[in-house]
DNA sequence: TTGAAAGCGATACCAA
DNA sequence: TTGGTATCGCTTTCAA
C-alpha cells in the first residue's frame, strides 16, 4: 500500500494478457513466441504486435516448470578468490550465457566439506547442469550427493570415480613440469623439491613428471616432495622446510600459484638470489611474477580456454547426451630468469 | 529408453506422493514442510516420516512460481577475473548462501554495453535482487534496465542516479588516496601524478583526495591526472607519458590495481629504482606486490568484508523494504618502500 | 492452423 | 486443525 506512488505498479503481463490483445487463444501465443512451426504468418504478427505493446516477457520460472528445464548451470567452485579460478569461471560463464544459459555459483571458499551441500542445493534448483572444481577427488559426501543427482556432469582438473560418470577437462600438467623439471636438470640440478597439495589429479601428474624427468636424465631419484592443503602458509612452510634439510634441493617447482607468495617469502627471508642461489619454478601464472627480478619461470596454462571447454562440453552433453567425454588441454613451461644453473657448492649433501 | 540400466530411474516425488503415502491432505504436507503454524504434532509427524521415505525435496521451481520469491540474487559483475571483484563476489556469496539464497553471476568482461542485457536476464529470471558492480555509472542501456526492473538493488562504489533508487556500499576512497598523498607531499613531492579510470566515484574521490591533499600543504596544484580505461596497456601508457613529460611527476598514484603491472613494466625499463628515484602508490592490493623490492605502497581495503555488507544490505531490504540506504567502508594507506622522499634533482621543472 | 483444457508442483484461501 | 480447490504462467496434447 505505498500511498507514495499514485501510479499503479505496472503489473507485468502475462501470456493471457497478450493473448487477450491480440484477440487469439492462448497456446498460439506461446507457439508464435516459441517459435514453434505451423503457425500462420498473420497470426504471427498479430502476436508479436501484441507482445511488444504490452512489453510482454514469458515468465522463465513458469516455463522452467513446464519444460523441465531451468536453462541454467551450477559451477561448484572451491575458491573463486583465486584468480586461477576465477577466470576458469568466466570463460565458462562466456560460453554459457551466448548458450542462453545463466551461472548459479557457489563457493567453498576452501571448505570441501561444502562441497556436497552446494551440489544438492543445485540439484533442488534445477540447473540442467553441473560443472564442478572440488577441493578433493575422494569425498564421500560429495560423490554421494553426484551419485544421487544424475545429472550431467563435468569436473575441472579431476578424475572421480568411474561410477559418477563425469565428462572430464584436464590440463595435461605431466607436459609442463616435465618440461621443467627436464630444463632443471639440464642445469645440472639432482636435488629438486616439490611442493604440492593435496592428492588429486594434478599432484599425481606433477609427481609423475618430475619422476620420469629423473629416470630420463638416467638420474638418482633425489627430489623431494612436500604435500600439503595449497594456501601461502603451506608454501611458506614447506619452503623453509625443505631449505632446512641437511641436503637441500637447489631448486623447487612449486605445485600451485597459491604457494609462490610463502615461497619467496622464504627466500628472500634466506636472502637467495632466484636464478642464482636457487632456482623456482611455479605452477600457474601469478600477477606480477614475470615482473620479478628475477621473472618467474611458470608452467602455464590457458584458464579461461578450460572453462569454455568444460562449458562447451556440458552444452554438448545436454544437447545430445551421449558417453561421457574428455578433454585435455596442455601446459607448458616458459623459463625465465628464476631459474638458473646449480651452484655448484650446494649441489651435493653438506656432509 | 536406457536399457542399460534396469532400474526403472528413482522418479523424483512430489507433494502429492508425499500426501497421499502420509493418507493426509496435500495442503497439510505443504504447511508442515513450509513450518506453517496450527498444524498438530501427530500430522507434523506423519509428514516428515513420508517425506523422509520418499526422498522428498520440494520443487523450488514450483514454489518461486507461487510464492513470487525465487531466493537468488543476480551479480552483475564486470570483470571476475580481477581478483578484487572475485573477492566482493565471494564475500556476498557466502552471506547469501548462508541465508539460503542462490548467486546468479553474469560476467561483463569489461564491455559495459552487456551489464543492461544481463540485468535484462536476471531480472526475466526473477532474482530477488540485485548486487551491480558496473563499469559505468551513466550507461544509458544499463540505467533504463534498472528503471524499469525496480526490484532491490546494491551497486557498490558506483553512484547512480537518484531515480534509480539503489543501496549502496561505498569504499571511502577519499581517506586512503588522501593519506597517500600526504605522504608523498610529507616527503617533498610536489609533482604527483594519478593514473586512473573512467569518471565514475571512486576516480573522483582519488582525484578530490589528492586536490585536497594539496591545498592542505598549501602546495600549488601541480598535479597529473591521466584517466583512460583500467587496464595494464592503460598504466603502461599514461605511465609512460608521464615520464616523459618535460616536468615530470616524481611519484605516481595508480588508481586501480590493473595499472600496477603496466606502470611497474615502464618503471622497470626506464631503471627507475623505486623508493628512490621514483615513488609509487597503488590502490587496492595485488598479489606479490608486497615481496616486491621494494614493496609497493598500497591503498587496502577489505573486500570481502564490501561484498557481504552488500549481500546484508540487500537482504535487509528484502525482508523489509525501507528507504534506500548507504554504506561506507574505510580504505588505508600502508606506506611500503616504493615511496621514497623525492629526488632533489627532479623536484622542479626541466627547463 | 487454431483453441480449449489438462497438467507442471507447489501455496493459500475458504469451508468444514 | 484439516482438506478441497483455485491459482501461479506457461507448454502441450487433442479436437475442431
Amino acid at each position: 500500500m505505498s500511498s507514495k506512488n499514485e501510479i499503479p505498479v505496472n503489473e507485468r503481463a502475462g501470456i493471457r494478457q497478450v493473448a487477450e490483445l491480440a484477440g487469439v487463444g492462448i497456446a498460439s501465443v506461446s507457439r508464435v513466441l516459441s517459435g514453434q512451426p505451423g503457425v500462420s504468418k498473420k497470426m504471427t504478427e498479430r502476436v508479436l504486435q501484441a507482445a511488444e505493446q504490452l512489453n510482454y516477457t514469458p515468465n522463465v520460472l513458469a516455463q522452467s516448470l513446464r519444460r523441465r528445464s531451468t536453462k541454467s548451470i551450477g559451477f561448484v567452485c572451491s575458491d573463486i578468490t583465486n584468480p586461477l579460478l576465477a577466470s576458469i569461471v568466466s570463460g565458462a560463464e562466456s560460453v554459457l550465457a551466448a548458450a542462453g544459459y545463466s551461472l548459479l555459483l557457489t563457493n567453498s571458499g576452501g571448505m570441501p566439506e561444502m562441497d556436497a551441500e552446494h551440489i544438492d542445493v543445485l540439484q533442488q534448483r534445477q540447473v540442467d547442469g553441473l560443472i564442478l572444481l572440488p577441493s578433493l577427488e575422494n569425498d564421500a559426501a560429495t560423490l554421494h550427493a553426484l551419485r544421487k543427482s544424475a545429472m550431467p556432469l563435468v569436473v575441472i582438473d579431476r578424475t572421480l570415480p568411474d561410477d559418477v560418470n563425469a565428462n572430464r577437462v584436464l590440463s595435461d600438467h605431466y607436459l609442463g613440469v616435465g618440461a621443467a623439471a627436464r630444463a632443471l636438470l639440464q642445469q645440472g640440478h639432482r636435488r629438486i623439491g616439490l611442493i604440492v597439495g593435496r592428492d588429486v589429479r594434478p599432484t599425481r601428474e606433477r609427481i609423475r613428471a618430475v619422476r620420469d624427468a629423473y629416470l630420463a636424465y638416467d638420474a638418482a631419484p633425489d627430489y623431494l616432495i612436500e604435500t600439503g592443503i595449497l594456501s601461502i602458509g603451506h608454501g611458506e612452510r614447506a619452503m623453509a622446510r625443505l631449505l632446512a634439510l641437511p641436503w637441500p634441493p637447489t631448486a623447487v617447482i612449486l605445485g600451485g600459484n597459491q604457494l609462490l607468495e610463502g615461497a619467496l617469502k622464504i627466500i628472500s627471508q634466506r636472502k637467495l638470489t632466484l636464478g642464482r642461489d636457487f632456482s623456482l619454478v611455479c605452477c600457474d601464472d601469478v600477477a606480477l611474477s614475470r615482473l620479478f627480478s628475477p621473472p618467474i619461470a611458470t608452467v602455464m596454462r590457458d584458464n579461461i580456454l578450460l572453462g569454455k571447454r568444460a562449458a562447451q562440453l556440458l552444452l554438448g552433453q545436454l544437447d545430445s547426451p551421449h558417453e561421457s567425454e574428455e578433454v585435455l588441454l596442455p601446459t607448458w613451461f616458459e623459463n625465465r630468469g628464476s631459474c638458473g644453473p646449480v651452484a655448484p657448492a650446494r649441489n651435493t649433501p653438506d656432509v
